[in-house]
DNA sequence: CTGTGCGGGGAAG
DNA sequence: CTTCCCCGCACAG
């Protein structure tokens, strides 16, 4: 069974998932999961989770990620899209800063992108994700019996996008007003684009990434924003579970300009589009603008308050606002590409502890079984056509697996449960982990690497701190 | 129209 | 060989 990489990866402490050791790669997954992790919108940085939830099973996130052919039926791989920005970066009238989600489709984010700013009628750009060694942030599923494995890998260098939920929201309450439109409609939005230079990227001292995983604190807000309605409950947004198992890494191989630069004096509040966020280390965290958008784009112009699909309590909090505002977050263009932008997440809240992690991820390689077309030389149940049901299922593909597991009730033991560390107290939802999250256990330490040569050794440092403001 | 997943196939290492 | 990406397809909402 998985072993060295398995055991290499056992002191990872946070989620269910991470509390087992296994890499979406192995033949065989941990099983008969007794616990699940709560959903997860927002994943970042190199984590892993192991589910049993619907927006799951949609292989859902807030992230924009398109779907990534990776030739492997058991193994569904899809990529970050990055955010669609303004290119002058200017700011919505309530402060924020246009963060669209890209359209996952090719056609239509074509289409987006020649739309323009509906703001300052900019054209609008298309911030790619290169959070994994300079290619898009990838997320893998994998669908095993009851669990559905999660794993990510890269750092999103970006800021957040609407998430679907608010993208959807928007839409919808948009062709409610179809009917009364306010005031100018924008249709010049239509109008062709005005290509810019996506190509600045400074470089410039590689420096250490203080790549933090979102959710990591973005349980910890307060008010989260808007993205239940599509959701069942608002709960499963609060990760309580560390991330950290596989640390966020300083890649050595340079390739995210982005993401190495060092940035004394990050703005973070550029990316921080939605006033509704208080005083939580959350403040690091890139978040979209939603409701902003709905009135502003697609022509609309209705009242904050019609905007149903909105939580309430999103409401700008008057001085936080000011304090955005004060804060001129891109003087430019292009921010996003220079310099400013390598540490988007400010790291540790203070008192973190991980101050040097040398943590070993496996990078986007998926060496697993390619589904084999023909029913090569497996067992009869290992074709690899899915079921014509709904959800996707990569089960029966490559390595011969126990083919019966209903109720996914049996397995761990036949997994070796030796080669899994099961020490792991899993904080529970709501409190505990807050802690364990803020002060990860294990200030220093070290993890050998796996025998593929993949081994990133990602520095930690918690230097950054976002007291300042 | 858009999102989603599949799978072919090319480019690059 | 692997991994990345693009493309078109089919299907669903």
């Amino acid at each position: 069974l998985p072993s060295a990489a398995c055991r290499e990866r056992a002191d990872c402490v946070c989620s269910v998932g991470m509390k087992l050791t296994w890499d979406i790669n192995d033949p065989k997954l941990p099983q008969d999961m007794k616990q699940s992790d709560p959903f997860q919108e927002w994943t970042d940085g190199y984590v892993r989770y192991i589910y049993s939830d619907k927006n799951a099973q949609r292989h859902l996130s807030g992230w924009a990620m398109r779907n990534t052919n990776n030739h492997n039926c058991q193994i569904l791989k899809k990529s970050c899209l990055g955010v669609v920005v303004c290119s002058r970066g200017c700011t919505l009238p309530d402060g924020s800063r246009l963060q669209l989600r890209p359209a996952i489709c090719d056609k239509a984010r074509q289409k987006q992108q020649k739309k323009l700013c509906p703001s300052c009628h900019a054209a609008l750009e298309l911030l790619p994700c290169r959070g994994h060694s300079g290619y898009p942030v990838t997320n893998f599923w994998r669908v095993d019996g009851k669990a559905i494995f999660f794993q990510a890998k890269g750092v999103h260098d970006h800021p957040r996008p609407e998430s679907k939920s608010e993208t959807e929201a928007r839409r919808s309450s948009v062709k409610r007003r179809v009917s009364s439109p306010p005031f100018t409609p924008k249709r010049r939005l239509l109008e062709p684009q005005v290509h810019t230079n996506k190509q600045q990227q400074t470089l410039g001292p590689a420096l250490l990434s203080c790549v933090e995983p979102a959710d990591r604190i973005s349980f910890m807000e307060p008010n989260f924003p808007q993205h239940y309605p599509a959701f069942q409950s608002p709960e499963a947004y609060y990760n309580p579970h560390n991330e950290l198992g596989e640390a966020p890494p300083t890649l050595q191989k340079p390739a995210n300009p982005r993401l190495y630069m060092s940035r004394p004096s990050y703005e973070f509040q550029g990316y921080l589009t939605s006033p509704s966020y208080p005083v939580t280390s959350d403040l690091c965290d890139p978040r979209s603008a939603s409701y902003p958008l709905d009135q502003i784009l697609e022509g609309g112009s209705a009242p904050l308050s019609s905007s149903s699909s909105f939580d309430p309590q999103t409401k700008p909090l008057a001085g936080w606002k000011e304090l955005l505002k004060s804060s001129t977050p891109y003087s430019d263009n292009h921010h996003y590409y220079s310099a400013e932008y390598p540490c988007r997440y400010p790291s540790n809240p203070p008192g973190s502890p991980a101050a040097l992690q040398t943590i070993i991820t496996t990078t986007t390689k998926v060496s697993y079984q390619p589904c084999p077309k023909p029913p090569a030389a497996l067992p009869s149940y290992q074709s690899c056509p899915k079921p014509p049901s709904g959800l996707p299922s990569y089960q029966p593909c490559a390595p011969p697996k126990q083919s019966g597991l209903p109720g996914c009730s049996s397995l761990l033991e036949n997994a070796s449960p030796s080669s899994y560390s099961t020490e792991v107290k899993v904080t529970d939802e709501s409190g505990g982990v807050i802690k364990s999250l803020s002060f990860q256990p294990e200030p220093l330490q070290t993890k050998t690497e796996r025998a593929d040569g993949y081994d990133y050794r990602y520095a930690y440092p918690n230097t950054y701190r976002y007291d300042d403001y």
